[in-house]
DNA sequence: TTGTAGGCGTTATCAA
DNA sequence: TTGATAACGCCTACAA
């Protein structure tokens, strides 16, 4: 790894660097001609510039950064970061901008705020609503560093962010299941202070009230497991469901399998849709009813975002909410349908 | 965003800027009061060096690059991607490193080769065996660039690589099957051209010799629809084992879906295991027999080998196995646990 | 123990 | 159209 650097360039060439500079950045104040000579050395020296050099001079990184909480094996993004990755990707790559992911756990004067933000290791920063600390957030809005957050970040005034518009989703699976002639339902999993929970439960809650229906909610852990014991509660309580929506094909999963060794029929008896679409769904017995959420498309905006934000082509606040698309398979499935 | 650098410091301190360079590294060489005295004007000043002025000088970039392939949606890695990039960040992490992700997919002079390794962006890569062509490998090779390979590179010297030990896995799978009564195996799933599916049919093959038991091996897509398809065939074909080995989980779940339909019990006729443990194998009907790979532990081996051969102290080539773990379950229980 | 000066590999600003 | 020369912000001999 020997490295050939622009003062070589220059001396084979026999030009200034600067002229190598230029060269490289296609100046116009380049006669065509030194232009070919320049460029057909560097090619025979097997030269590229040092991108860390550039970006000193250039007092930029042309990078940004992820920040993930690695601690946390269960978070619902973890299953959608190489899809919301590829979507940050597609958008930051053409762009010429390198992505880093960077572990916030780690703390003391290490921490990312330093390192990242201070240090000017990236440009602008995406990560997770409930990532972050208020305080950071604070820090971050105080020092106009551009950041995006994925999920809207709550009570915080100041922060763009992407988010699945999940109210309208309960409103979409809720509807589906009245068209398909379901009455009474429940709404099952998710935990009490988690805002996805809450912006799911209260649109199901005023999408139940639009169609004057009764409903239920029920929280719990997004598991198989709880799926399945929160359904045997449900029965066993009398209440009996004819539609049930769950917060996450886990406990959906638990769902059916209850409801099977209940003898309950589905969709027959009841019907069960639930948020996001996993590769197994259409392999359930019967096949899901799933909401599917675009998470490339998550990674899209919030990159294209923090894009425009680094750039400074756009400067406000702006809170962009994208629409899920319902799936209809069998476990819905009571009336045919039109093709 | 105003910076602060390492002359207002010095200025303020009424010191030099080496010196205040080497109250950052906390010299030796430094009198204890001038350390402190730098140390609260820089805090008050709320100084952080920059990261980029840091690499160029010491000529290091402290960072690691990974690899992917983002047009490969359905890659075995996908799924793991978190998890190992959990277990890189923990390593490369305590070792001030930063981790960027890089797309191959973007070619032309500014692809990767140019822009991380020519350009030393990152001090070096971490990348999946498939992803790299056999040119871009020599390349790596030919300029000494230290890169690690997740999954073992066929027919190619040089390369360090972690993998999961496949063969030995097909060997456990088979031998739990053989201790549970079965006589008659299958193993389905898995893309011939695959080198994965060749250490685990090989594995499967050597091991089902050992016990001098009949098997057979067929190939489909990693996908539920094939599982079950190729389980329909099988049980048409008039071949009817009493044992079948999956390469997946979602093959696993056709499987089942299957023998359902069959009216085969499982495991009483039919006892299944797969590869992998998904976090909906408890909830199959009946819970599915796993062998789990850890793929956290891939990513600590990926990152502490890339180290190594970063800072130096190992230069040979190394290619490391790590052992799955058994996790026994309904689907394949035909005789009660020894506890 | 501290300071001076040069270097890391680019870009950018002027003169020439 | 080209070339000196000074940034960019830090590190590191070497000198004081």
């Amino acid at each position: 790894m020997k490295k050939v650097t622009i003062n070589d360039i220059a001396r084979a060439a026999n030009v200034a660097k600067s002229t190598v500079s230029k060269v490289m950045n296609d100046a116009p104040t380049v006669s065509p001609d030194t232009k070919r000579r320049v460029r057909a050395i560097m090619k025979q020296m097997n030269y590229t510039p040092s991108t860390i050099a550039t970006q000193l001079a250039r007092q930029s990184s042309s990078t940004i950064g992820m920040l993930v909480d690695l601690s946390r094996r269960a978070d619902f993004l973890n299953h959608f970061f190489y899809t919301i990755i590829g979507g940050i990707e597609s958008v930051a790559g053409p762009l010429h901008y390198e992505l880093t992911i960077s572990n916030i756990q780690s703390s003391g004067p290490d921490n990312f705020m330093n390192r990242l933000v201070r240090g000017r290791k990236v440009d602008g920063l995406i990560m997770e609503k409930s990532i972050l600390t208020r305080e950071q957030v604070d820090e971050l809005l105080q020092l106009e560093f551009p950041f995006v957050s994925i999920g809207r970040i709550a009570d915080t005034e100041g922060v763009s962010s992407v988010d699945i518009d999940n109210a309208l989703g309960s409103g979409m699976l809720t509807d589906h299941l009245v068209e398909q002639g379901c009455r009474k339902l429940a709404f099952l999993g998710g935990e009490p202070a988690d805002s996805i929970f809450e912006s799911r439960s209260t649109g199901f809650h005023r999408s139940l009230k639009a169609h004057g229906l009764e409903g239920t909610v029920s929280c719990c852990e997004g598991s198989a497991a709880e799926g399945y014991r929160l359904t045997k509660e449900l029965l066993a309580s009398g209440y009996a469901p004819d539609g049930i929506i769950t917060i996450s094909n886990y406990v959906a999963f638990g769902v059916l399998q209850a409801l099977q060794e209940a003898n309950f029929r589905v969709p027959g008896d009841i019907c069960v849709a639930t948020f996001d679409d996993y590769p197994l769904a259409p392999y359930t017995t019967p096949p899901l009813t799933c909401l599917h959420l675009d998470t490339f498309e998550l990674g899209i905006h919030a990159a294209s975002m923090l894009m425009e934000r680094i750039d400074g082509s756009v400067t406000g606040v702006e809170n962009r909410l994208l629409l899920p698309t319902l799936i209809p398979r069998a476990s819905t499935q009571r009336q045919r349908l039109k093709e």
